[in-house]
DNA sequence: GCCGCCGTCTTTTTT
DNA sequence: AGACGGCGGC
């Protein structure tokens, strides 16, 4: 089918009821209020799905629905997400129901639709259709110049609390005239908003728009021609939005704009997961969407197919200390199953060593590893992980961080590739112009900025014109004339050689190649591998343009889940994922929740705060394993801490104090006690190295464990302080000592030995390794390794996780 | 223009 | 501790 954007008379004849002939059976199986969810076609309808309710559910099929009855056809239906995973996954889930015909369906982000909206009209906002997408790199140079320009301190004024500034502007709907002077003031004192005007200017000069665009442009443009907005709002008929709680007020805009005429939205989602704020999500949305849509239907989805009772019971009752609230209880028919655990521990190491000791407990009973996650509050914290389980040679993958596209070499490629198919983009332009290093320094590109803004041309069309950049150098020149004609080489190529072959030899051609070539780091095989990656996958698309779109908008790549790794990743990270086993370390005041979130936003923080504890622990279907640590070391020192207020807000009867005997690493406890029963006193300085004779003697005394629940009778009293660590009856806790000289387990014991038997390793020896490759060795302490792997850098490994090359 | 030293700032992150 | 950015010397 043709594009039908232009089809729809309102009343276009439709297929007549394909229900008709069937009975729906995709419905089957639906619990009642899943059902009225997903029959209550018409009007506005606020789904409340609490996590694991079967929200996804709902929306596939309700979209399956909406075309399967005829009320609309594919393409007169806007479907929503955050993301482009949940887009993804949607689709094809839908595709399953409606049987192939949901190519026509509008899936998608907020960012990728409103810029599919926006190209069409690029030139009403004054863009061309081709308008480059910025990436945050960009938007920092750019805002870099706009300071400079306006001589305001760049010390003072940080080009990227600019960014952050306008984002948020941005993610408000705020054009720069109409951001309030008292926000406006925030930066550099009053200059903001003239600043940010200027920022817009060189935006449209540049034919580019930064991801906030998408949106409030997609909104000025609607607002200025009510006929286009018309079209839009006539065309989708249905509108659908997943995960609404983290709608901004940009987002809240366009979906009302494109609503108002019909009131056909159904948003779903839980204001209990809200936790986005910090960056722009408003509660609010949600809130008050009763208000917004008087006549809405509100469905509320309670009912939990995901966790067990007592995981339920755990988060309802942390979540139930949230004020303001629209309330939902989650339940399940299914059994209790295990109390939540909840385990103290000595240090970070410590942690780390029992959340890996449970693991291979679980392993040797035969649960897979790809069913269980660690999920830490900041991205920081998954190195002591990391380390353990290099260690230990547990296999597991990192989840989010730095993603493909997000990395220099990667970007820089980019760039080049921008260059060709945009020669207007300065930007680009900019960050490539010395990379590989040609000699032009700042002063040769000052000065052809210069020469290129007298003349009215891009950076790019300048460099390549010898009267235009008679001013400088001759090497300057030469060597500027050279990267254009470079590029233009490259562009003209692209009409007779495939895209791929072109990357290829601009790879080569550019010196990118030669760079990291010449580079003698750990990590420049890594780079020479990513580009090596990227390549190929232009080849994947039908054209470059086509290509870059994709990189702007959908930046992630696909990470194949279903190996046998643990996952480890952030509690942000994990929204909207289940495992069965989930491990949520690091429940210390000031870690979790995390002092800024309390700084900056109070009440409102914590509460946030709140919610994303509620999130990882409803990430769970059958075991949770909370744990905390007396000690550890932010930045430079020793800190002792505190359990999170969160630990105390999990009700006795679903929790859990430590496990069984031995695996779960016993009864350490690091200054801790019973819920209701007040915070510990003052810790012992908490220098690990002075304590260590207590621990060896505490651990030899923990031998004997056993299990506790907080709701019963048991008081556990951690006085290390007072006692030497023995008190309460002597088996209450023991910090483990922290060399494993005399406290390996018997795992490691064996290894050593068949190290000293085997120890064949030499320094410089080249090795192997099961996750990281093929590597160097640079130091040997024991039957620790320290290896320098290619494209992965240092590392330390046991030996007998590696063999020989 | 380049490179190395030193001071600063370290939540969360999608698009 | 570690990464990044700015400044100053070559």
């Amino acid at each position: 089918m043709s594009d039908p954007f232009s089809l729809p008379e309102p009343q276009a004849p439709l297929p007549q009821d394909h229900g008709a002939r069937g009975t729906h059976a995709y419905l089957d199986g639906l619990n009642a209020e899943q059902r009225a969810a997903v029959e209550t076609l018409d009007g506005p309808v606020l789904v409340l799905a609490g996590a694991g309710t079967g929200k996804t559910r709902v929306l596939t099929t309700r979209l399956a629905h909406l075309v399967d009855t005829g009320r609309a056809r594919p393409w007169q239906i806007l479907a929503v997400t955050f993301t482009n995973k949940a887009a993804r996954e949607m689709r094809e889930r839908v595709a399953r129901l409606i049987g192939g015909d949901e190519s026509g369906l509008w899936f998608g982000t907020f960012h990728s639709l409103a810029a599919r909206i926006l190209r069409r009209h690029a030139e009403l906002v004054g863009l061309s259709s081709t308008f480059t997408i910025l990436d945050t790199d960009d938007q920092i140079r750019l805002a870099k110049q706009v300071i400079q320009a306006a001589g305001v301190d760049e010390k003072r004024w940080p080009p990227k609390v600019l960014v952050g500034a306008i984002q948020r502007w941005k993610d408000k709907a705020y054009q720069p005239a109409e951001v309030p002077g008292v926000e406006a003031h925030e930066f550099a004192r009053g200059r903001g908003s003239s600043l940010y005007a200027a920022y817009q200017a060189r935006l449209k000069e540049l034919n580019a728009a930064d991801f906030g665009d998408l949106l409030m442009e997609c909104i000025r443009l609607f607002r200025q021609h009510p006929d286009i907005l018309a079209d839009w709002q006539r065309r989708f008929r249905y509108i659908l939005v997943d995960e609404y709680q983290d709608t901004n007020v940009a987002q809240y805009l366009w979906l009302r704009l494109l609503a108002q005429a019909h009131h056909n939205i159904c948003c779903v989602g839980d204001d209990d997961q809200s936790i986005y704020s910090w960056r722009g999500a408003e509660v609010g949305n949600i809130l008050r969407f009763e208000t917004d849509f008087p006549d809405a239907t509100v469905v509320r989805l309670e009912r939990n197919y995901r966790s067990t009772g007592h995981i339920l019971g755990a988060a309802g009752a942390l979540i139930a200390h949230n004020e303001g609230r629209l309330g939902k209880t989650l339940w399940t028919d299914d059994g209790e199953g295990e109390r939540v655990r909840i385990q103290g521990c000595w240090d970070g190491d410590e942690e780390a060593r029992f959340v890996s000791d449970v693991i291979e407990h679980l392993r040797a009973q035969g649960l897979s590893l790809s069913d269980m996650a660690v999920l830490v509050r900041a991205g920081h914290q998954t190195r002591a992980f990391e380390d353990r389980f290099v260690t230990i040679g547990l296999p597991y993958r990192v989840v989010g961080g730095l993603r493909f596209f997000e990395r220099a070499e990667v970007r820089d490629a980019l760039a080049y590739l921008r260059l060709m198919i945009a020669s207007a983009d300065d930007l680009a332009f900019e960050r490539i112009v010395n990379v590989p290093k040609r000699g032009l320094g700042d002063a040769s590109v000052q000065a052809l900025a210069v020469a290129a803004r007298a003349e009215g041309v891009p950076l790019l069309v300048a460099a390549g014109e010898p009267a235009i950049t008679n001013a400088l150098r001759p090497k300057a020149r030469a060597a500027l004339g050279d990267l254009a004609r470079l590029i233009a080489g490259w562009r003209e190529a692209l009409s007779h050689e495939t895209h791929g072959e072109v990357v290829r030899r601009m790879l080569d051609e550019s010196g990118l190649t030669g760079m990291w070539q010449a580079e003698k780091t750990p990590e420049a095989q890594g780079r020479l591998d990513n580009l090596k990656e990227l390549a190929r996958t232009v080849e994947e698309f039908d054209s470059l343009p086509a290509f870059l779109e994709h990189v702007s908008l959908v930046m992630d790549v696909d990470t194949r889940a279903g190996d046998e790794m643990v996952s480890l990743m952030t509690l942000h990270g994990a929204k909207g994922l289940e495992f069965d086993t989930v491990f949520l370390p690091g429940w210390e005041e000031g870690v979790f929740p995390h002092e800024r979130a309390l700084e900056e936003s109070g009440r409102e923080g914590l509460e946030e705060e709140r919610r994303l504890a509620y999130v990882g622990l409803t990430r769970a279907r059958r075991r949770a394993v909370i744990s905390f640590a007396a000690n550890r070391r932010v930045y430079n020192q020793w800190l002792s801490s505190v359990p999170s207020r969160f630990v105390e807000e999990l009700p006795g009867p679903h929790v859990e104090l430590s496990g069984q005997t031995g695996v779960y690493g016993g009864n350490r406890q690091g200054g801790w006690q019973p819920a209701g029963r007040g915070r510990p006193s003052d810790h012992a300085a908490p220098d690990p190295y002075a304590q260590t004779e207590v621990y060896d003697r505490a651990t030899r005394l923990a031998d004997d464990l056993s299990t506790r629940t907080i709701d019963g009778s048991a008081v556990r009293v951690n006085d290390r302080a007072g006692s030497g660590g023995t008190a309460g009856g002597g088996r209450d806790f023991a910090p483990r000592r922290l060399q494993p000289t005399s406290g390996r387990t018997p795992g490691q014991a064996a290894a050593a030995a068949k190290a000293a038997d085997t120890s064949s390793f030499k320094i410089g020896m080249r090795v192997s390794h099961a996750k990281y490759g093929a590597g160097f060795i640079e130091r040997i302490e024991g039957d620790k390794l320290q290896v320098v792997f290619d494209g992965v850098g240092r590392k330390k490994v046991i030996d007998r996780f590696v063999e020989p090359v």
